[in-house]
DNA sequence: CAAAGTTCCTGCGAGC
DNA sequence: TGCTCGCAGGAACTTT
């Protein structure tokens, strides 16, 4: 799941162990994960110090001293875990549990800093992907070059959106989805987003075009909803979904706020509402939606 | 069977 | 008529 506020959960979980350390050797496991790794991957990481941990979307920037970014995108089943020496077990970050060493196969990259700390990014499905880049070639970067927004920023604001949304057909789920159109959001947060909008995910983008030259009441109200459940998610260290192995502390606990989604079925939780949360198919994935309040 | 993500492809219809 | 664009829908990657 890891959608913007998992992501950012990582980063941070992730910041004070890497920011100022240098990578003393990287173990790369199998020649690819989604796509190939870049050419020299490791030796290219070793020796490099870490200046800076960004993320861009669903995406974790390390700065290196080299003057390279390491890309690192956790795809579906993507997970980081740090392990400290003489300090216990390895701490999960983010949203999945992952209990280091219990699924070796799918280890695939071990980052060993040089303060004896290592990371170790773990994926089953192999969505995830890393790339190498200079640093003067980030905005350009084919997984970058597109992106929208980031939607806490000032920028996603209600006249973008409107500006954005003008003649567009398509409707308000795929709309948000778009990376293009905001970087970050995922199934999960689109839902709830759209469910705190009262907002019908069905409705066509063009609902949020200016009316009279100003930005519609459903932009603004959908842009705060955006911004609220983002920062919500975050606060709570983003949501830990099934499959998980271990319950040991590292995990998020925002999915036990879910409005609607993954509860098809039960009662939508607006207050004084009385819906049931519905399910349906679009773009080919799940939408959960109140059928009542959401319009 | 369904799953948190993204890219790529085909085909259709609108508009120039 | 032909071209381009946006968009819908599907497949693809893979494992549990």
């Amino acid at each position: 799941m890891p959608e913007l506020p998992e992501v950012e959960t990582v980063r941070r979980g992730l910041e004070p162990h890497l920011v100022g350390q240098r990578f003393r050797r990287v173990i790369q496991r199998r020649p690819d994960l989604r796509w190939p790794f870049p050419k020299r991957f490791a030796e290219r990481l070793e020796g490099q110090a870490v200046t800076a941990l960004r993320r861009r979307a669903k995406y974790i920037l390390a700065e290196l001293s080299s003057r390279e970014v390491l890309i690192l995108h956790l795809g579906m089943s993507g997970r980081l875990s740090v392990a400290e020496p003489g300090n216990g077990p390895a701490r999960i970050l983010g949203d999945y549990i992952y209990d280091p060493g219990s699924d070796p196969h799918h280890d695939h990259v071990v980052f060993e800093m040089q303060n004896g700390t290592s990371v170790t990014f773990n994926d089953p499905r192999r969505f995830g992907c890393m790339d190498l880049v200079a640093e003067d070639k980030i905005e350009s970067h084919k997984l970058m070059k597109e992106l929208g927004p980031e939607p806490l920023a000032n920028s996603f604001n209600a006249q973008y959106l409107a500006k954005r949304a003008a003649g567009r057909s398509a409707d308000l789920k795929a709309f948000l989805m778009d990376q293009k159109t905001v970087a970050g959001l995922g199934n999960i947060y689109v839902c709830e987003a759209l469910h705190r909008a009262g907002l019908s995910p069905s409705r066509k983008a063009s609902c949020l075009a200016l009316a009279s030259g100003k930005p519609t009441d459903r932009a603004e109200r959908l842009v705060s909803a955006i911004r609220d459940v983002l920062n919500e998610a975050i606060a709570a260290g983003g949501s830990t979904l099934r499959d998980y192995r271990k319950t040991d502390g590292g995990k998020g606990s925002f999915q036990e706020t879910f409005f609607v989604y993954d509860r098809e079925g039960e009662a939508c939780l607006r207050k004084a509402c009385g819906g049931i949360v519905k399910r349906k198919v679009q773009g080919g994935r799940s939408t959960f939606y109140c059928g009542a309040c959401q319009r």
